[in-house]
RNA sequence: CGGGGUGUAGUACAUCGGUAGUAUACGCGGUUUGGGACCGUGAGAGCCGAGUUCGAUUCUCGGCACCCCGACCA
């Protein structure tokens, strides 16, 4: 009896928010059926749930990207071990994750592949050849693509060995315009993550330590998740011109002198879906900000065995009516000897904003009844107010969520002025200000001291003079630390 | 790569040197249907290899896989 108690309650109950990995990963992602463990070991598969969401934001990126003149291209998957080689920082940064092909066509390769760990190399050795002229800049190119990393630890969607992503890549002629690109790009992203993922992020530069290899600047948004813990959620980079240089990367210029490009690169992936779901899954599973879901909103009819058909068909008219605005956005839940309140758990674990009830009461009553996935409010309404409602509805639930999340990172960031403060801190999952050295050797023993990182040098923290907090030398900013995923 | 652990049904867990059991999920029949319902019934399992043994899922050894904790990382 003991026994089938908790074998049930096992089944039945998500366990409290996403804050501990292995609990989210079992119970919210793993009940919400967006993600499985692959065959191939830290590999990920993604269904059609999670890759709905995918979808999302490919299509939102790229017309933000085309709004930026970048237009989209593909380059191959596997690059010739020798230009991964050429740029001296970036092979030194990649080459203890990149898995290399030594045998194809039953014979062993005279020169080794590279599974592409990011595209840099490859796409520049054509660059070089696509750009002759200041005429031919800037260059601004983006892909779709996998990538594979063979990371020694994986965990779903936020480390896995092949990841899905966007990378963009530009060629500018002056250093400023590149650097001033790269910032554009970061701009994009948190934008984005704002307006669509209704997810807040700390904007900043890397410290050098923390920096992409080959980059001279590394621009990044910094997500905080429910337990306080950071997530590097996008990055941009100015490459400067060492790739350039490595590549032969260059141009005549109006004077007709040859020069260097200076070059740019930006990614997200989908790590981001990791970071949605941590920053809004509740007791209850998944909570996707409507202007993300790729289901906004599910119509679940009450029937009984004998009204079934004729109520369904009345919930098909609901339905019609909110497809003319939100397309693919609306479902009704139509299977026959569920149980409504089996209906609402699906669909709540899986994160839908908005649900419709629609039963013989409502239809007596020419009404509805709407309920929100953030606040579980229901809310009656007439069918005549239904189109207005929804819209108004789903837009309070997008705000309401982005606030919840920005609260939070009010709430859970702190400065600090001394090394005791800055520790227990720390140990709270909070993000800490604090000012730093500059130093790697001192950024080297706090983390090795608390386990947290400088996750960013964020671009509003003003300059002032103080002393760092781990070392006692002067310092002119405070920088972002965290522990992070 | 270091430290720890686990391999039994789709999932989560038992048991046992000799019929492998429970829950849930799944199929079928029925009663239900405004928050995870119930009754009946059916199908479904020992990672691989060797050894010990009359007999191994169980014990031993080897392999493989996976999980957890570190170093690495978007």
């Amino acid at each position: 009896m003991e026994d089938s108690k908790n074998a049930k309650s096992y089944e039945k109950t998500i366990t409290p928010r996403a804050t501990d990995y292995n609990e989210w990963y079992l119970d919210v992602i793993g009940a919400a059926d967006l993600a499985e463990h692959s065959p191939v070991k830290g590999c990920m598969i993604i269904k059609p749930n999670g890759y709905a969401i995918w979808e999302g934001i490919q299509k939102v990126l790229d017309v933000e990207f085309k709004k930026k003149q970048v237009r989209n291209a593909y380059f191959p998957m596997l690059i010739p071990e020798r230009l991964l080689k050429q740029e001296e920082s970036h092979v030194e940064g990649f080459a203890p994750e990149v898995a290399v092909v030594t045998h194809a066509g039953g014979e062993k390769l005279e020169e080794s592949y590279v599974l592409r760990p990011t595209s840099e190399t490859i796409m520049y050795d054509v660059f070089s050849k696509w750009v002759r002229s200041y005429r031919d800049l800037p260059l601004l190119i983006n892909q779709w693509a996998n990538v594979i990393r063979w990371e020694m630890r994986t965990k779903l969607f936020l480390r896995t060995t092949e990841f899905l992503w966007q990378e963009g890549h530009t060629v500018h002629q002056a250093p400023e315009e590149a650097d001033a690109f790269a910032r554009e790009m970061l701009d994009v992203y948190k934008n984005f993550f704002e307006k669509y993922m209704a997810i807040p992020v700390i904007p900043g530069v890397k410290s050098e330590s923390e920096k992409f290899a080959g980059a001279l600047k590394t621009y990044t948004c910094e997500a905080m998740m429910q337990d306080g813990k950071a997530l590097q959620i996008a990055t941009s980079h100015n490459l400067g011109d060492h790739f350039a240089k490595a590549f032969n990367v260059q141009f005549l210029n109006e004077q007709n002198t040859l020069e260097y490009g200076h070059q740019t690169s930006w990614g997200l992936s989908t790590r981001s879906i990791g970071g949605l779901i941590m920053t809004h899954s509740d007791d209850k599973g998944l909570v996707l900000p409507p202007n993300i879901a790729p289901i906004k909103i599910v119509i679940v009819p009450i029937t009984n065995e004998s009204n079934h058909d004729a109520i369904v068909e009345k919930a098909r008219e609901l339905e019609t009516i909110l497809k003319a605005t939100y397309e693919f956005g609306v479902t009704v839940d139509a299977r026959p000897q569920l149980r409504p309140g089996e209906k609402y758990f699906k669909w709540e674990k899986e994160g839908v904003p908005l649900r419709i009830e629609y039963g013989p009461k409502d239809i007596e009553n020419n009404s509805c009844v709407l309920v929100r996935r953030d606040t579980g409010e229901k809310i009656v309404t007439p069918l005549n107010e239904l189109q207005q409602k929804v819209t108004e509805l789903l837009s309070t639930i997008q705000e309401n969520l982005l606030q919840i999340a920005k609260d939070r990172l009010v709430e859970k960031k702190v400065t600090v002025d001394s090394w005791d403060a800055f520790v227990s801190a720390i140990e709270q999952g909070q993000f800490v200000l604090a000012h730093w050295d500059g130093t790697a050797e001192t950024e080297k023993q706090i983390k090795e001291e608390t386990g947290a990182t400088i996750r960013c040098i964020p671009f509003d923290s003003a300059d002032e003079s103080g002393v760092c907090i781990k070392s006692g030398n002067s310092s002119t900013k405070k920088v972002l630390f965290a522990k992070a995923y």
